[in-house]
DNA sequence: GCCGTTTTCGGCCCGACTGTTTTCAGTCG
């Protein structure tokens, strides 16, 4: 049971409180501490084993430690088992649906007997969902297609898919008359790994009717779910939902603030304005009079102090302006208020991509190939990772083969001397943690990264060990992918990840963060924890064409939501501080 | 249920849209 079992538990049992009708502060309570949870970058479990009070936590109070402790030592709570007896956790996945809240999903299984999603699909079909009152016709259509489109999607939209149908979208809404600044906000302006839906924000003066009309007109649009004169929603063929919203010149800092988020961000960021007798809304921020009643002061009321650019929104609450990724409620809130947010990486920062592949096993480029186009995106340096000899289905390198490689690298080096070129494999870690190439050919190589790509199955003891061996080789500088996951179609696999970044820094071996949008393994979570902990982090795209290393951006984006700055990321060295790291063991011999 | 520069009780972020209402509840972000 790990932090995400403990937080996906908490979560559950605030969505049965919530139907169940508990008090909506309480329910948020529990909420507050499943974002404690989620981002903790510790595990609850050896906190517990080492008797720490987990009260100390942000929103962690008496009950909710309790809660947790009892969940880790016995898998259950019993507070949980009692709201179950009354109302199935099924119901829980009913409020999921579009359309269906805690009190309809409540009022189905009260007067429907309805437990689960093909229960309420049933009941539609006999029609006894649009006799209920406060349901009707239009809400019961509603639900059969949020059905339907439950059914169809099974996870949410990864960033590389979401920028390419949203980039249509902005042109269509850049294209309405009398519109001024188009922005993303939301989840993909902080970059989040995966996207559920997109919320874009269009500057307007004046009634918006006309621009949101103009937005649901969007040809792709399969259907509209709303427009209004401030807000409109369309549902494209793939399933992505996208909001747009019309604000005003004078709001369109606040709104851009307040729609990125997270939630959980602007929570905080309301509560601190709140203290210091402001209002922040979508609107502006705003000082209430003294006396007023919060209840009856209109949403553009009192004093207005900022809004037209985010800047002023959050130098008016006192705070240092900051990048959307670092917006999830981890402390940046009182980092901004403290002057002490972190300049995080940047694209520009990167000077090198040292995970790739050629023509040598699965890439689909040459050698050369993959050497200029590094050299075009100005980097100064490149590691050639193809695959060792477990991975036979790719042709990986033999140590016969890996001999030869070498002998290419040296007629590319003269060819494309503008670039350095580093010898180096992506070595599998085999079964029971030793490596895929003997020790001479790992000593000659310039850069060793390693990875898990078989046995993925073995138990979390076992995994790790097997990783904690690999990365003691006296050679290895990188381990790759470490958790193994796959975004929407893997799990990673089981992986004390805590226990490997204790070795990692100990060891002074780097981690990957592979900027593989499918991948992005570290999560944010684990890079954030990763930089506690001094462990130095690679950003390498695991490239298998030219195109593909463009995806160093989608890795930057994760590492800057971990908080990550240059200094943090060792390819953002110049060759000869890398080559310096890389010679660490051997003081400065070899290479 | 949590929390404290309003500190151990009494607060807790805020507004828009939809559908079913006849003044508002529910949902969403």
């Amino acid at each position: 049971m790990d932090n995400l079992d403990v937080a996906r538990t908490l979560e559950d049992l605030a969505d049965l409180l919530e139907i169940q009708g508990a008090n909506p502060f309480r329910i948020r309570a529990y909420r507050n501490a499943v974002n404690t949870v989620e981002t903790l970058s510790r595990p609850l479990r050896s906190m517990v084993a080492a008797g720490e009070d987990l009260t100390e936590l942000p929103a962690v109070g008496k009950d909710i430690a309790a809660h947790i402790v009892e969940l880790l030592e016995t898998g259950r709570i019993g507070r949980m088992d009692e709201v179950t007896a009354q109302f199935p956790r099924s119901l829980i996945e009913l409020t999921r649906l579009d359309g269906v809240g805690p009190k309809k999903a409540r009022r189905l299984f009260d007067e429907l007997g309805v437990r689960t999603v093909d229960d309420l699909a049933a009941a539609l079909a006999q029609g006894k969902v649009e006799v209920l009152s406060g349901f009707g016709k239009k809400s019961a259509e509603k639900i059969g297609k949020a059905i339907e489109r439950h059914r169809r999607r099974v996870g949410r939209f990864l960033l590389d898919e979401v920028e390419q149908l949203v980039a249509g979208v902005l042109d269509h809404v850049r294209g309405a008359p009398g519109v001024g600044r188009v922005e993303i906000a939301g989840s993909l302006r902080r970059r989040k790994e995966t996207i559920g839906d997109v919320d874009l924000l269009a500057e307007y003066d004046g009634d918006g009717t006309a621009i949101v009309q103009h937005f649901v007109s969007y040809p792709d649009a399969e259907r509209v779910e709303a427009a209004g004169g401030t807000k409109g929603n369309i549902v494209l063929r793939s399933g992505l939902s996208i909001d747009l919203r019309v604000i005003p010149k004078r709001s369109f800092g606040a709104a851009l603030q307040y729609f990125t988020g997270s939630k959980e961000h602007n929570v905080a960021v309301r509560t601190r304005a709140v203290r210091d007798g402001l209002r922040v809304n979508e609107w502006g921020v705003f000082r209430i009079p003294e006396g007023a009643d919060p209840e009856t002061v209109g949403k553009e009321e009192g004093v207005r102090i900022a809004g037209e650019t985010e800047e002023d929104v959050y130098h008016a609450l006192g705070m240092d302006w900051m990048p959307a990724e670092l917006r999830e409620n981890r402390g940046e809130v009182e980092a901004a208020r403290a002057h002490r947010l972190p300049t995080p990486v940047t694209l520009e920062d990167i000077r090198g991509d040292l995970q790739m592949h050629s023509t040598w096993s699965d890439g689909k480029a040459s050698l050369e190939e993959m050497a200029r186009a590094c050299s075009e995106r100005g980097y100064a340096y490149l590691a050639i990772t193809d695959h060792s000899q477990a991975m036979a289905m790719v042709q990986g390198l033999t140590p016969e083969r890996a001999r030869e490689q070498w002998l290419e690298i040296d007629e590319v080096r003269e060819r494309v001397p503008q670039i350095a070129i580093l010898r180096s494999a992506e070595v599998d870690i085999l079964k029971d943690g030793s490596l895929d190439l003997p020790d001479d050919i790992l000593a000659e190589l310039d850069v060793v990264v390693v990875s898990v790509h078989s046995f993925m199955d073995q138990d979390k003891r076992t995994m790790t060990e097997r990783v904690l061996r690999a990365i003691r080789h006296p050679q290895v500088d990188i381990l790759a992918h470490p958790t193994g996951r796959l975004l929407n179609r893997r799990e990673s696999y089981e992986l004390d990840v805590e226990a490997v970044l204790e070795a990692a820094a100990e060891l002074d071996v780097a981690l990957e963060l592979n900027a593989n949008p499918n991948r992005l393994d570290l999560s944010d979570v684990h890079v954030f924890r990763a930089k506690e902990m001094g462990v130095k982090v690679v950003i390498s795209t695991d490239a298998h064409s030219p195109r593909a290393l463009a995806n160093m951006r989608y890795g930057v984006d994760q590492a800057r939501r971990g908080w990550l700055t240059r200094e943090d990321v060792l390819n953002t060295r110049s060759l000869g501080d890398l080559l310096a790291w890389l010679s660490r063991r051997t003081g400065g011999q070899g290479r």
